[in-house]
DNA sequence: GTAGGGTTAG
């Protein structure tokens, strides 16, 4: 039977276990929560029967290296080699040098590779097109893809014609450093003046980079282009362009694509296809759905690998079903898939979510008896959680562990520790680390400013946080609504209004586009100098800019209409709120009930009340 | 006989 036909019967089959399973229980259980259950059991069933992967004789074909050079194995020793071929009579041949210059590439010296190159031009040892391109990679894998494009002129001069290699591999590297827009812009030229025919891997990379920034319609446009110049797409495209719609929760988008894939293209879906697949469901909570992909794939004798399990692992732990995901761990043992690091890091970080630290810490600790390194994400998770606990001194503690370990502290690792130091208070300590970061090359990035600038608003730092503010200037990390929404809520917190005004009129004035938070934020300010006609008018205006009040919104106007005692507008909000389908907070409710109580509002406010109050919740006996 | 592409963790 071929792929896309079983399939197809999968899907329609009434007589499939699996299938009968699903629907009584999805009919049973709506609710997440079971859903979540169910994926688990439907979990175990699916991947109970351990059925052996194929894999097993890929590995003889290969016992003995194609080229001396795939036994180096250290940078020193191809130093040496590179010596003794440079003075060997006669010279040894380009070939000899790609391969040695390949060998240490693929140990990740690239730096050593460019040099190496250099000295071959020195020496006079001639150089192909092969040569050019191991070379031109190496300094795109480095971030310097503009070195990339020198050696490419530089080729030109020694009528070395580049290739669809090395135009890709300059592709990839404009990819690398996030300029889909430029290597775009060069891809496209490549095709006008047919410098090159691009190929799949081509398209492939374009099309990856195009997703990397989000343009998913562009990435697709690719697809659609392929065809027409009749590049047949391979896995790889579908991969990509399925991954990027999951990541961006456009998971049925994505599903549409993989049944052209399979059903259209007669292409056979990959183990990663199905996990690109099975993350966008979990992450979506469509549990069941993701069972369903599980069977599929091991129906298509596709076994899941670690990164399958690791992908249900971190789904589990991120929903607070830590144990579930530790059954999840030992059948994938019993699978004879050995967890990795990034298993037990989710599991740590489930753990710490659950602010179970102890169970966290004895989880690391198995990890490491287990023989398997923490690595820096490791060590972050467990540091995120003795920080959120406001267990500070232990969280010092690991910070040095870190270092002792050699592990370098990442942005992450400094945010999650100025994050912990804000939260019980320790301004001066945050701001001491802060400098450290920098000082230790660092780069502080949107969360860690945030992060700053909101712990010293919550510390009665504003004057602080706004001088670092203006000290940034024009800078990217000013361009981010969110930091206004900090500031403006600091001021107004700090009864700074003006400043607070100036804030908001500064986003606008920058062409920055304010979201619910701006406006309900600004609000707020209005409302705590009982400014309800600018607070009113303020709301108004958000709706005509297309800006739909939440339920925030309505409960920080509320309570201010509530204070100033104002019952039409109470009753007008009330109303706009029930046909909305908001509800009512405690809060909010306590504080109209006093008022009712003490007779500053009129009790003629309780019928309206009712129909805001959850549903669950005991009206309290005021039925009138 | 040598060179380029895809999936996890704040």
């Amino acid at each position: 039977m071929t792929i896309p036909e079983s399939i197809a019967s999968f899907t329609f089959s009434p007589l499939s276990k699996f299938k009968a399973n699903s629907s009584i229980i999805s009919l049973r259980n709506p609710l997440s929560f079971f859903g979540l259950r169910t994926g688990i059991c439907l979990l175990q069933t699916v991947l109970a029967p351990f059925h052996s992967t194929s894999s097993s004789n890929c590995q003889s074909q290969r016992n003995h290296p194609r080229s001396m050079f795939e036994k180096i194995t250290n940078l020193d020793d191809a130093l040496i080699l590179f010596d003794e071929m440079a003075q060997r009579q006669p010279p040894s041949s380009v070939l000899k040098f790609n391969q040695l210059l390949q060998a240490v590439t693929k140990m990740k010296h690239f730096a050593s590779s460019v040099e190496l190159f250099k000295q071959m031009n020195a020496l006079c040892i001639p150089v192909d097109v092969y040569t050019m391109n191991i070379v031109i990679n190496c300094c795109c894998k480095m971030y310097r893809t503009n070195e990339g494009f020198a050696l490419l002129g530089n080729g030109f001069k020694h009528a070395i014609k580049p290739d669809v290699f090395t135009f890709n591999t300059l592709l990839n590297g404009l990819i690398l450093e996030d300029k889909a827009i430029i290597a775009e812009r060069f891809f496209k030229k490549l095709i006008k003046e047919e410098l090159c025919d691009p190929d799949v891997i081509m398209y492939n990379t374009m099309i990856k980079g195009l997703c990397k920034c989000g343009i998913n319609d562009k990435a697709i446009g690719l697809l659609k282009l392929m065809d027409e110049r009749g590049c047949k797409p391979d896995v790889v495209t579908y991969n990509t362009i399925i991954d990027s719609l999951c990541k961006d929760e456009m998971v049925d988008d994505s599903l549409k694509l993989f049944k052209h894939m399979v059903l259209r293209k007669y292409i056979r879906p990959t183990v990663v296809t199905y996990n690109s697949l099975i993350r966008g469901l979990c992450n979506l909570c469509r549990w069941d759905e993701a069972s369903k992909m599980l069977k599929e794939m091991e129906d298509e004798r596709i076994s899941p690998d670690v990164w399958t399990f690791n992908i249900l692992v971190d789904a589990l732990c991120k929903e607070g079903h830590v144990a579930d995901a530790e059954g999840v761990i030992k059948l994938m043992i019993q699978r004879g898939n050995d967890p990795d690091v990034v298993t037990y890091t989710s599991v740590i970080d489930g753990y710490c979510l659950q602010g179970e630290m102890r169970k966290a810490r004895e989880a690391f600790d198995s990890m490491e008896l287990r023989g398997l390194v923490p690595d820096i994400v490791t060590y972050n998770s467990l540091l995120n959680g003795y920080c959120k606990k406001s267990r500070i001194e232990e969280a010092m503690h690991l910070f040095q562990e870190i270092v002792k370990k050699g592990l370098k502290p990442n942005v992450t690792t400094y945010s999650t520790m100025l994050q912990g130091l804000f939260l019980i208070g320790r301004c001066k300590d945050a701001y001491k680390l802060f400098n450290k970061m920098r000082s230790q090359n660092v780069i502080p990035d949107r969360f860690t400013y945030e992060i700053v600038l909101e712990g010293l608003c919550n510390n009665n730092e504003v004057d602080e946080a706004l001088s670092l503010f203006h000290l940034m200037g024009e800078n990217k990390l000013n361009s981010c609504t969110n930091v206004y929404n900090i500031l403006i809520d600091g001021a107004s917190k700090s009864r700074k209004l003006d400043i607070a005004r100036n804030i908001f009129k500064n986003l606008i004035d920058k062409g920055l586009e304010p979201n619910v938070r701006t406006f309900t934020v600004m609000i707020g300010a209005f409302c705590l100098e009982g400014l309800m006609g600018e607070a009113k008018e303020l709301f108004t205006e958000m709706e005509k800019r297309g800006c739909l009040p939440n339920d925030v919104t309505y409960r920080v106007i509320l309570q201010g209409f509530i204070k100033k005692e104002e019952q039409g507008m109470i009753e007008t909000l009330l109303k706009e709120m029930e046909e909305k389908g908001f509800s009512i907070d405690a809060s909010t409710l306590s504080m109209l009930l006093d008022q009712i109580k003490a007779k500053s509002l009129d009790d003629s406010l309780v019928k309206l009340i009712g129909k805001v109050v959850p549903k669950g919740v005991d009206s309290l006996g005021f039925k009138s």
